[in-house]
RNA sequence: GGCCCAGUAGUUCAGUUGGUUAGAACGCCAGCCUGUCACGCUGGAGGUCGACGGUUCGAGCCCGUUCUGGGUCGCCA
């Protein structure tokens, strides 16, 4: 037995009992004739006590044995949970030595620079901090499997190697050794099997599943690979799959939170493109944009009259005129914008460069619209669309973060419903699937029609996705038709659904939550790298394994690939 | 792929207007210390200032190219 106790265990009932530990150096302080060592593992630090016996480099691990001793009172260390007992050791073996000198200090690994923890993330995850997120990510994925049993869904494994998929994102592909020339391809997400399994009968599916897609990565968006709690539930509608998520979702947060969880509200997309300028809104901050286009239309302002225009009231006073100069030149050097325009009531008056186009009516009107108080400022944002609205989200996001508008100690949650179901491409002209050409449109299919499609929202954080599917072929067609595709080029993307669907589909529902981003937030933690033991770098790279790496001429030749 | 920011000791960073031998903290090495708990004290080693080229009497600092990292837009059904 190479242990008889973990070093997060000894007590002081455990006082005169012979006992073994094994663990990492976390800590040495010699003082000569007396050495301490803070001896730890997964579970926690004992401290060793040590007479004549010198000990290897830190973060060496050793087996320690000897008694347990009371410390006396004044050397009690609150700070651990073995802090009233120590080990007397008599014998110390080494079982894994550690050069003595480390890539860097295990407890400030997250200071250090993300390539060098990835190349030795090994000791990275030393780091209690991040052992305890991945523990974290355990407890999480064990409570949502847990949850979803109880609600009667049922798991089910859907392939890795499956076919390339055409609409979405980049593949992964995998080449075929006995099929020249063919490829598979790791899946973007299960959707087209767990719509399949509906047909087969399965109820209620859902599945932890790996996620695969070759785009570039964000602060918020993993390289390569991701996972999702993904689930589909036949003879649903929306508000069927909205019960579920708020069911387990809201439970999620409450279990491993003690911060208030919102309702979950619905928001038109269109509303929140417009008071909030995107579709992932965080509703912590207070500011709502208002639509100033009429307002200006009616006015002699040629740099506003007849163009979209937005207003955001925010609580200025007491800023500085840095403040206002710092606003524009974000508005302009890191958003893009042209100019941002402002007035601010102050002493019962309006204030700033554009107030001399507004006549006295005008600018009451202004004052009404807002129900403007002393103090508060007016930004203008003035674009061709759809920027106007993209430009007022990022004002109004950056008025939160820099007047501290933001309480952080609260999830606000919501349903972000009827998005589009088309969108023009800006370059070709074309009508294409705004999300997914799967999601059932809300009435005839037209280039303006709604789809049943929805977002979950949680503080910024696009958590969820899904859509009530859809399962007719006759609508199918039709849809396909606005974007340009006929039934032929409906049967060799989705031929597998497509011929499904004629075959007796039940209507079904569904949506996928990202594990990691719902972790990242009960984390409390903005780098969604840190909830994953082993990801990939910025660069889609794994510095530890050298990830991607090349290959043996052998093992080309046989899946039939020349490098050129 | 576009744009913005950064790259100085093992790590995190400072480095004034271009001017003598490039600093700090932590870590490392040596010595001292029997009650510390991120122990303390004394001393020491450690740098092609990402790379290449240019301007200059002189470059960590200015210019150009390039590489690497971070952010952002594109992209992400």
């Amino acid at each position: 037995m190479l242990r008889t106790h973990t070093c997060n265990e000894l007590r002081e009932q455990n006082i005169t009992q012979r006992v073994t530990l094994c663990g990492w150096i976390s800590a040495v302080r010699d003082h000569g004739g007396v050495t301490f060592i803070d001896l730890r593992d997964y579970y926690g630090i004992t401290q060793v006590v040590l007479h004549g016996i010198e000990p290897p480099p830190r973060e060496s691990t050793i087996q320690v044995r000897g008694e347990v001793k009371a410390r006396d009172p004044d050397a009690v260390n609150d700070k651990l949970e073995t802090g009233r007992v120590e080990l007397h050791a008599d014998t110390l073996a080494v079982l894994g030595a550690a050069k003595n000198a480390l890539p860097f200090e295990i407890a400030d690994s997250e200071k250090v620079r993300e390539d060098i923890r990835l190349k030795y993330r090994f000791l990275d995850l030393r780091n209690p901090v991040m052992r305890d997120r991945i523990t974290l990510r355990s407890e999480v994925i064990a409570y949502l499997r847990k949850q979803m049993e109880k609600l009667e869904f049922v798991e089910i494994h859907t392939p890795i190697l499956t076919a390339s998929s055409p609409e979405g994102a980049r593949d992964y592909i995998v080449p075929s050794r006995r099929h020249s020339g063919k490829f598979y391809a790791l899946p973007q997400a299960p959707q087209q099997f767990k719509q399949l399994l509906m047909v087969a009968g399965f109820d209620k599916y859902f599945q932890i599943a790996p996620c695969f897609r070759d785009e570039d990565a964000r602060q918020d968006r993993l390289p390569g690979e991701f996972y999702q709690l993904d689930l589909e539930m036949a003879f649903a509608e929306q508000s069927d799959v909205f019960a579920v998520a708020e069911t387990v979702l809201a439970g999620l947060f409450k279990h491993f939170t003690n911060k208030p969880v919102s309702e979950f509200r619905l928001i038109p997309y269109a509303d929140a493109m417009l008071s909030y300028g995107t579709d992932k809104p965080d509703l912590r901050n207070p500011l709502i944009i208002r639509d100033l286009t009429e307002f200006f239309a009616g006015t002699n302002f040629s740099a506003f009259k007849g163009k979209p225009v937005r207003g955001i009231a925010a609580p200025t006073a007491g800023r500085s005129r840095t403040f206002f100069d710092d606003m524009l030149k974000f508005a302009t050097d890191t958003v893009g914008m042209k100019g941002l325009g402002y007035l601010t009531l102050s002493g019962g008056e309006l204030k700033g460069p554009i107030v001399k186009f507004l006549s006295p009516d005008k600018q009451a009107e202004l004052l009404n619209l807002f129900d403007l108080k002393d103090g508060e400022t007016v930004f203008f944002i003035c674009d061709r669309l759809p920027d106007c609205n993209r430009f007022a989200g990022q004002i109004r996001a950056a008025l939160g973060e820099r007047l501290d508008l933001i309480d952080r100690n609260r999830y606000e949650f919501c349903f972000i419903v009827d998005f589009p179901m088309f969108e023009r491409d800006e370059e070709s002209g074309r009508w294409d699937f705004t999300h997914n050409p799967f999601s059932m449109p809300q009435g005839e299919p037209t280039a303006d029609v709604l789809a049943y499609q929805y977002d979950i929202v949680c503080n910024g954080y696009e958590i969820t996705s899904g859509a009530v599917r859809n399962h007719d072929p006759e609508i199918m067609k039709k849809v396909f038709a606005v974007a340009g595709y006929g039934e032929d080029d409906l049967k060799l993307k989705f031929g597998a659904l497509y011929t499904a669907f004629s075959y007796g589909a039940p209507p079904h529902a569904g949506m996928a939550a990202g594990i990691e981003r719902l972790i990242m937030l009960i984390a409390d933690d903005e780098n969604i790298r840190d909830v994953v033991a082993f990801p990939l770098n910025g660069n889609a790279q794994d510095p530890l394994t050298g990830a991607p790496s090349e290959l043996a001429e052998q093992q080309l030749r046989e899946v039939h690939i020349k490098l050129r």
